[in-house]
This record gives structure tokens, C-alpha cells and sequence, in this order.
DNA sequence: GATTTGATTCTATATCTATCGAAACGAATC
DNA sequence: GATTCGTTTCGATAGATATAGAATCAAATC
């Protein structure tokens, strides 16, 4: 999971008053489900989804002990993640800003890429292509290669499923070529 | 607002993919709200609202600026929020609890506990235990710590020949924690 | 003053989620 | 094995909220 949902889910598992006083209360001793189903004037199994929310965050662990299921803070990560607070460095991966792409190739890719950067649709016109595939180069071939065809494959499954088109488009297009047996691709 | 208010709306105002991004470009540089819109795909009506929460929990402000309003993070915000999830002790005051022996209590401590304040017997019912675990803790654990394990048997042994089962409660139901390399043991 | 531009507010809607009750589950007890 | 007890999962519902669009507002330009 990217660093970015990492601290989505922290973030969501923190925001409910009713979670809040679980950790508070966590912060004191292990509960178990149901004391805090008492404490909180709720009903057993709205505690257990919170907990569940709680645990997908890595906030909370369960410890069996016979009939019962014993909940525990884990401070650890609560200052993993607050630490990551403190550093605007860790901050600004949050979103990462493409400097020196000039305006014209942010707009294309804005046009082409959803929010999680797979390609929506294929470029019609052979320039705005060219920005996609500059974009894949230099975002998932950063090292110097060579290759192999299912390397490549494999790093272009973040972009799209159709890698075959694009992984044509770097030799048609004169980014890449292959090597004099023609079973490994380099960077032109 | 009191401090359950005040970490609730912070916590609420960053459980938002789209804030959580805002936040990220408002670390490298101050934006406008259309410019954000731009970047987001969002409508400016969405931005500004986002914006509304993100201020409301005072981690950015805009600086009005002729026609724009620049908004930008303030760091010292985030600071002192992550500040407050580094120690469990403002944690605990998330969810205060009536310290102070209760009548429950003295009734399972009177009943478990010999003349000389030995062990009778081991408590089934788990919340009988605790009751023995936070006694115990209280009366030969009042120093801050931390103890080792040798430390922590030689104490109990004024309460009972069984000290593993006491130690390993403290453990289980989050009275103490292990320090880092898991040779001493600290209050939680 | 009219217009333009950027931002906010308002309203409506679609999605999400906290909550409950019922059912399922697993472990301990009878 | 049947039962009990604590927990989790499932299904339904009510309340919250992210989003878009229209209307409003404020400042700058014409």
C-alpha cells in the first residue's frame, strides 16, 4: 500500500468520536469488546467494526486469551505515523509535483491519466502519444536497462493492460531499441 | 473546544483522499483554489469546501491577494497535533477514568487476597484478575521503571510463589510494555 | 457603473458509514 | 454433544459528506 493510503486509513480510523475514546481508553489497559460496548453505550458489534477499522490501521491488536479477545494500543505506530507529520519532506511525497514538465504535457496527461495514473484512453494524435510514453520512461525506466520483453511487461502493468502497445510505441517512436540479438530492449 | 473536539476535527478534516493531496501540494508551495481545482479535477465549489475544513481545523489559512486567495499549510498546526500522539499520556486524556479503589474492588481484593495480602487464588473471570493485576501494580510498581524481569519476580514474590502468571498478565492486559530490545519491562 | 474574475454559499444528490439486530462462529463449560 | 458466552459477520437503515451546479459576493478592470 502506497504511503499515501497508509495515512488515508490512518487518518479515516481516527475520525470518530467513538474510535477517539477507544484509543483513549486503550491508552489506559487492554478492553475486551464488550467492556467497551459498556462504556461507550453502544452495541458489541458496532465495537467490533470500530475495532475492526482500528486494527486495518494498525492501531490496535487482539490478543485471544480463552473466551476472550483482549484489545491493546500498538504506540508504535501511532508514532510512526505521527512522525510523519512532523517532516514537511515526508509531507510533500503525499503529492508528488512534476517540475520541469512543461504545461503542455501536464495538460495531456491530465487529459489521459485518472487519478491513480493508469492510462484512460489512447492518444490519437501521434504527439500527445509521445508524451505518454516520454511520461512511462521516465517514470518506470529510470535505471539504465536493458530489459528483457517481460521486464518490461511487467513494469508497464502500472500503466496499463494493453503493454504491448506501448512497449511498441518506445521502438516506433525511437525511445528504445533492441540489442543485436533482439531479446533485450535499452533506452536509445 | 475541548481537546477531544479539537484532535476529532483535525483527524476529520485529513480523512479525505483528495485533502490528504491538498495538504501534499500545500507543502511545496501556497495555491490558489482554482489552481488546486486544476490539478485535483474538482470543481472550485469542491475545493473551497474542502479548503473550509482544512481551516476549520487550522492547518491552512489564505492570504487574500488582490484577486486570488493564496491558501497555505501551517506546519505549526501539524506539529502540534502529531506532538499529541507521540505521548500516551495526552492520550489518556482522551477518555479520563475514575482512578480510586472502587467497592467492586476492595469486595475481590478482600476476597482473593489472605491476611498478609498473599494470593489465595487465581481469579477465572478476567475482570477479577484485573483487579489483582492494577492492585499489584499500584502497590509495588509506584516508581516510574523500568524493571527487568529478575526485578519485577522479586516484588511479586510478596504476593505470590506463581509470579509468571501475574508478569505475563501485565503484559497481556496492557498494564505494562517490554522497551524496545524486550529485556525491561515500563508501565504503559 | 458595468463587466469580468476568483471565491464562497446554497441546494440537491449520490455515496459512504455508523449503528443496530440477527445470524454465524469458536472456544470453554456443562 | 449441547449449551453458553464473547466475538465477528451480514443486512438494513438512518445520518453524514463529497461533489456539482447555480446563485451570490467581492475585488479589479473596463
Amino acid at each position: 500500500m502506497p504511503d499515501h493510503d497508509l495515512l488515508l486509513t490512518f487518518f479515516k480510523s481516527l475520525a470518530d468520536a467513538k474510535r477517539l475514546r477507544i484509543v483513549g481508553l486503550l491508552a489506559h489497559r487492554a478492553y475486551t469488546v464488550e467492556e467497551l460496548a459498556e462504556v461507550l453505550d453502544l452495541r458489541a458489534s458496532t465495537v467490533s467494526h470500530h475495532l475492526s477499522k482500528l486494527s486495518g490501521a494498525g492501531l490496535v491488536s487482539a490478543t485471544v486469551q480463552g473466551h476472550y479477545h483482549l484489545y491493546a494500543l500498538d504506540t508504535d505506530a501511532l508514532e510512526a505515523h505521527a512522525r510523519s507529520l512532523l517532516s514537511t519532506g515526508e509531507l510533500r511525497e503525499l503529492a508528488p509535483i512534476d517540475e520541469g514538465v512543461d504545461p503542455y504535457d501536464r495538460k495531456v496527461l491530465a487529459t489521459f491519466l485518472d487519478e491513480e495514473g493508469r492510462l484512460k484512453a489512447h492518444p490519437m494524435k501521434r504527439k500527445k502519444f509521445e508524451v505518454i510514453l516520454r511520461h512511462a520512461l521516465h517514470t518506470w525506466f529510470d535505471d539504465a536497462g536493458p530489459w528483457t520483453e517481460i521486464e518490461i511487461n511487467g513494469r508497464l502493468k502500472a500503466l496499463t493492460d494493453d503493454v504491448a502497445s506501448i512497449r511498441r510505441g518506445f521502438i516506433d517512436h525511437g525511445l528504445m531499441c533492441r540489442d543485436k540479438r533482439g531479446t533485450e530492449y535499452v533506452k536509445s
